[in-house]
DNA sequence: ACGAGCGCCTGTCGGC
DNA sequence: TGCCGACAGGCGCTCG
């Protein structure tokens, strides 16, 4: 589930209450427990569970699809991959079957990290940036101008999707928002990106900024047997919608592997020029 | 510098 | 019904 807009979802709900349940801002942690050692990447088990006892949750803040949950003096890093999930339920509840990590806070609260496929990892550090260091810059964020962006495609010679992709270009987009953005700015993925004029790479600049809002207001998409309560996969314009009608000229939409990854796109609005 | 292949995991779906 | 491959919102690694 876990692109930016999603992420961005959980965010807000962890820090003002959403999806059910309260805040965990001002909880404080009494108690953790892992239950898939791979999970916890970054510092042992036994170190992690001596430091995290007591630090109190004083700040969630996001840095691309990274979630940072702010303790009195460590930081609890989440990156969710491919079906990590935050849920904050009472303490009676039962474990859920995919729970891999949890912290029992005071209040009766429970925070579990829940991710099926286990790929999802977790760093408590003192320093953020340790873990973070080689992002790219937030595409929603102010400092992104569409001068800067052109600039950035034009130091790479690479094919549109898998650099839009790379979390140190830009961070937070994945398969369905770059989908998304590329159908939007009428690009093929597989254009190179130093072969961008202004005027098409200020068109992708405000296509990916133009999704990742809509998926935000939407609160996110809700896809397969991971159900998110967001909507934004009604209102998909490519992703999965193999040989239905582009929502633009009616055109079938062509599905091709670029990077290893599903590919959907209008041969007939995003021509291969490059 | 760049792209392809693969590993990490569990689950669903369609075809035979 | 069972089995088997394809595929899934991500990313780190190796190898040309």
């Amino acid at each position: 589930m876990p692109e930016l807009p999603e992420v961005e979802t959980i965010r807000r709900a962890l820090k003002h209450g959403g999806r059910g349940a309260e805040s965990i801002v001002g909880r404080q942690v009494l108690e953790s427990r892992l239950l898939w050692e791979r999970t916890l990447a970054e510092p042992t088990q036994i170190e992690f569970q001596e430091r995290i006892l007591g630090q109190g949750i004083t700040d969630i803040d996001r840095r691309g699809k990274f979630l940072l949950l702010q303790l009195s003096t460590d930081t609890l890093i989440f990156h969710l991959r491919m079906s990590g999930d935050l849920n904050v339920v009472n303490e009676n509840e039962p474990i859920a079957s995919h729970d891999r990590l949890w912290l029992g806070l005071d209040g009766g609260l429970r925070l579990s990290f829940n991710d099926t496929r286990k790929f999802g990892r977790a760093w408590l550090v003192p320093d953020p940036h340790a873990v973070t260091a080689n992002l790219g810059p937030e595409p929603l964020g102010e400092g992104f101008t569409a001068h800067d962006f052109h600039a950035r495609l034009l130091a790479h010679r690479r094919q549109l999707k898998p650099l839009l992709m790379d979390q140190s270009f830009l961070a937070g987009l994945g398969n369905i928002y770059t989908d998304e953005a590329l159908h939007l700015s009428k690009l093929h993925p597989l254009q190179i990106s130093d072969t961008l004029n202004e005027t098409q790479s200020g068109r992708l600049w405000s296509s990916i900024r133009q999704v990742l809002q809509e998926g935000i207001e939407r609160q996110g998409a809700s896809i397969d047997w991971v159900y998110k309560g967001g909507d934004f996969q009604n209102y998909f314009r490519v992703y999965q919608r193999t040989g239905e009608p582009c929502p633009e000229c009616g055109n079938p939409i062509q599905r091709i592997t670029v990077g290893q990854r599903g590919t959907h796109y209008c041969q007939n609005c995003q021509p291969q020029s490059s």
